[in-house]
DNA sequence: TAACAATTACTGCCTTGACAGCTAATTTCC
DNA sequence: GGAAATTAGCTGTCAAGGCAGTAATTGTTA
C-alpha cells in the first residue's frame, strides 16, 4: 500500500507522469518521422515487422495491443506506400504473413537514429546508472501491469516466435 | 549520448516501456471508473477542475495537452451529465470558467481511491525508496521533455493559477 | 480613435482506433 | 469422417481527438 486516497495528488501521481511523458514522446516521434512520410504508429509497426520477418498480422496485433480491424487498415496504407508486402501463409491459409519490401527495409534502417535522438535528449543530463535504474523500474512496473491488467494480451509464452 | 542507433532495440527502449505502460494504466483506469458513468479522460478532467476551481477552459486544454475543440465537446458531455457548470467570465467575456456541480464534487471525492488502487497494484512489490526513485526519475524526464518538446504547452509561469 | 493582432470558445471535417459482426480456414471432439 | 468451436483477417459503424476556419472579445499600435 504505497498510496492512500487522502494524500492523493493527481499531478504527482504515477499515472500523470507516465501519461504526460508518453504524450510528449509520441509528439516528438511524430515530428521525427514526418519527413519519411509515415506516422509514429506506422514507424513502430514497421520496426516490429523488421524484427520478426514473416510475422502473422494477428501476432503483430497482440504485441502492439492493437485491434485487428485497425491493423488491417494500417497495413492497407503501408502496402499502398509500398513499404510492406502481405502474403497468405501456405501452411495456414487464414494467416497473412508480413514482410518489408526493399523500400520498407531502407526506410526502417533510418528509424533507430530517430528513436535514439528522442531518448538522448530526455536522458541528456542523467548518469548511465540512473538511466539503467529508470528503465529497470519501468520494466518491473510494466511486467506487473501486464500480469495484473492485460487480459487477452499474449505474453511471452513462445509468442516471441 | 545514452543510446546509439546501432544498438537500438525497440522493445527495450524508453518509448516502448512508457508507451505500453501508459496504455495498460489507461485501460485499468477506464475499468475503475466505468461504474461512475465516466471515461478515464473525463475523470482526469474532473480532477483538474476540482483542483483549480474557476479554471478557464483554455488553461485546462494547455494543462491536459488537449485540443480546444475536443475539450469543448468533452465539456458538453460533462455538462449534460450535470457534473460541470460553465460560466462566462465577467472580467473577460471570451473566457468560460469551469466549476464542479454538487454532483460533480461528490463524484470527484470518490476518484482518488480509484487512482490509488491502480498505483498500489503496480507498486505492490516495490520498496518505498524504489517508488520514490521511480517517480523522481520520471519527473526529471518529464521536465526535460516539456522543456525540449512542448511548444505552446504552457509551463509553470504562473499558469498554475 | 481606428486599424490590426491575439486570444477564447466553438463548429465542421478528417483520421485513428475500438467494437461487433462476418466469412473463410483450421482444429477439436464425438 | 463430420459437426462444433476456434482463429485469422476483413468490413461497417461509432466515438475520440486533431486541424482549420469562424465569431466575439480584448489588447496593442499607429
Amino acid at each position: 500500500m504505497q498510496f492512500q486516497p487522502e494524500n492523493f495528488r493527481f499531478e504527482e501521481s504515477l499515472g500523470y507522469l507516465v501519461g504526460k511523458l508518453r504524450g510528449l514522446m509520441q509528439l516528438a516521434l511524430e515530428e521525427e518521422v514526418a519527413d519519411l512520410g509515415i506516422s509514429a504508429a506506422q514507424a513502430i509497426v514497421l520496426m516490429r515487422i523488421q524484427l520478426y520477418p514473416g510475422l502473422p498480422a494477428a501476432k503483430l496485433c497482440r504485441f502492439s495491443g492493437y485491434d485487428t480491424g485497425a491493423m488491417t487498415r494500417m497495413l492497407d496504407k503501408l502496402e499502398d506506400k509500398g513499404l510492406v508486402a502481405r502474403q497468405r501463409s501456405a501452411a495456414d491459409r487464414r494467416v497473412v504473413e508480413l514482410e518489408l519490401t526493399v523500400a520498407g527495409s531502407e526506410l526502417c534502417a533510418r528509424l533507430p537514429e530517430r528513436f535514439c535522438r528522442i531518448g538522448n535528449v530526455l536522458m541528456e543530463d542523467m548518469d548511465p546508472e540512473e538511466v539503467a535504474t529508470l528503465k529497470g523500474l519501468l520494466r518491473r512496473t510494466l511486467d506487473k501491469a501486464e500480469q495484473a491488467f492485460a487480459r487477452q494480451v499474449a505474453q511471452s509464452e513462445g509468442e516471441t516466435e
